[in-house]
DNA sequence: TCTGGGGTCCTCAGACGA
DNA sequence: TCTGTCGTCTGAGGACCC
């Protein structure tokens, strides 16, 4: 069973805003260079959707109200939301924020039953929060995906279109569903897969379906290859997994003009090195490759990475290899994004010290300090010095306060 | 049209040791 | 000692997802 909140960013803004529940509404990115996170239905029916950039969808629709968005708030509420998934089942996989997996084959006591426990889920979630969501049922978990788009309400000119709201694929049907599909549908055939399909005459899973496997694998590579054939027979083995630990954690940013000037890049690398300790902290993890990523003007992309002896979990020591690795790469041509990231995460165990203890300590030990007061004072409680020289105009920043791109200038 | 941010997974090439 | 092969690790980049 797969589970879908409906526009949730937007959804939960309009809550907290009911004067707007007839108004265009937008989450995400307000500068030139923002994009769309979330459009409510009426924004929808506009033709703005999410991943639009912000400046086409102020095109599409002029009086769209913006709003910049609240990602702990959010958090916050996906958190109640999966609380009340894990009441149905402990087999709850989230897949972001506002969608998750759940296997109830364990509640069905040989009954299939699974419809109306998708249709208790949708009356609790709504009785609880005001929020409406979509409930894909089916015998695996990406028919279960693509039932949920099926049962999803449909953007029109005089506002959505609410359906049942549950879809199931019935076991034994689930050819019938799946062959008249567009490939694109699949998971895992973005744009460029499309392209490579489309340009082998293959449009439609039915079409895929027809292929010989090595076909796809030649094209595609042999894990994507694979995989697609898989799903277009409707197989798909993988279970539905609980308490999945995260691979890497970053931090990365697009600035609402180019920086060419090294210093500016400099600090810019700092204040994400240090937001991404404070993540590693929290979490109690600490990283072992460190990857710094570019974006150029021109939109070129490069990855510098460095595997280091010793995993890190420090802001200091990690803006300092990052730092290196940043004296690599010609800026000349002007950076639009930079970023910074953590890899081969493993645990570590924290040790606490005073200042006192500081005299003569490592920069570690003050990274642990600097943690502890963070968690103490808050998170703006204390910084490196560089952040604090006059007319910088930097903060600290963390995850999820810019979330969808620059607001203003630097 | 001009493209965010946080991720995961895969491929490929090169280095290196057995 | 030299050569080839294989597996593993690393680094870079691409594609995809929400």
């Amino acid at each position: 069973m797969h589970v879908d909140m409906d526009a949730f960013f937007a959804s939960v803004e309009l809550r907290r805003h009911p004067e707007l529940l007839h108004e265009p509404v937008v989450v995400g990115g307000t500068g030139d260079r923002g994009v769309v996170a979330a459009a409510s239905y009426v924004a929808r029916s506009f033709g703005i959707y999410s991943a639009m950039p912000s400046t086409r969808a102020r095109r599409l629709c002029p009086h769209v109200v913006f709003l910049p968005g609240d990602h702990a708030h959010y958090a916050e509420v996906s958190e109640r939301v999966m609380a009340i998934f894990h009441d149905i089942t402990p087999l709850v996989e989230p897949l972001s924020l506002d969608e998750a997996f759940l296997d109830v084959r364990g509640a069905l006591h040989g009954k299939n039953i699974a419809p109306p426990i998708a249709k208790t889920i949708r009356e609790r979630v709504f009785e609880t929060e005001r929020l409406t969501c979509s409930v894909g049922v089916a015998t695996n978990k990406f028919l279960a995906k693509l039932a949920t788009e099926r049962a999803k309400p449909r953007p029109s000119a005089t506002g959505p279109v609410f359906g049942s709201g549950v879809h199931v694929i019935e076991a034994g049907t689930e050819l019938d569903f799946l062959l008249p599909l567009p490939v694109r549908d699949l998971w895992g055939v973005g744009p460029a897969t499309g392209a490579k399909l489309s340009r082998m005459g293959i449009e439609t899973v039915g079409d895929l379906a027809a292929q010989p496997e090595r076909h796809l694998t030649d094209a595609l590579g042999n894990a994507a290859g694979l995989h697609l054939h898989r799903l277009a027979h409707a197989r798909d083995e993988r279970p539905v997994e609980v308490g999945r630990e995260a691979k890497s954690i970053g931090h990365e940013e697009t600035f609402p003009k180019d920086l060419t000037d090294r210093d500016r890049l400099g600090r810019q690398l700092i204040r994400m090195a240090d937001a991404v300790a404070d993540r590693l902290r929290e979490a109690g993890l600490a990283g072992r490759t460190l990857t710094v990523k570019v974006r150029f003007a021109d939109f070129v992309t490069i990855t510098r990475s460095s595997t280091l002896r010793e995993p890190l979990d420090g802001g200091l020591a990690i803006a300092r290899a990052a730092e290196r690795l940043l004296d690599t790469v010609d800026i000349d041509a002007g950076v639009r994004l930079l970023g910074v990231s953590m890899s081969q995460l493993g645990e570590v165990t924290a040790e606490q010290l005073s200042l006192d203890d500081l005299v003569g300590r490592s920069w570690s030990d003050a990274d642990d300090v600097v943690g502890e007061i963070r968690g103490r004072f808050g998170g703006d409680a204390i910084g490196p010095a560089t952040l604090s020289r006059p007319g910088t105009g930097l903060s600290r920043m963390k995850q999820g306060q810019r979330p969808w791109g620059p607001d203003q200038d630097l």
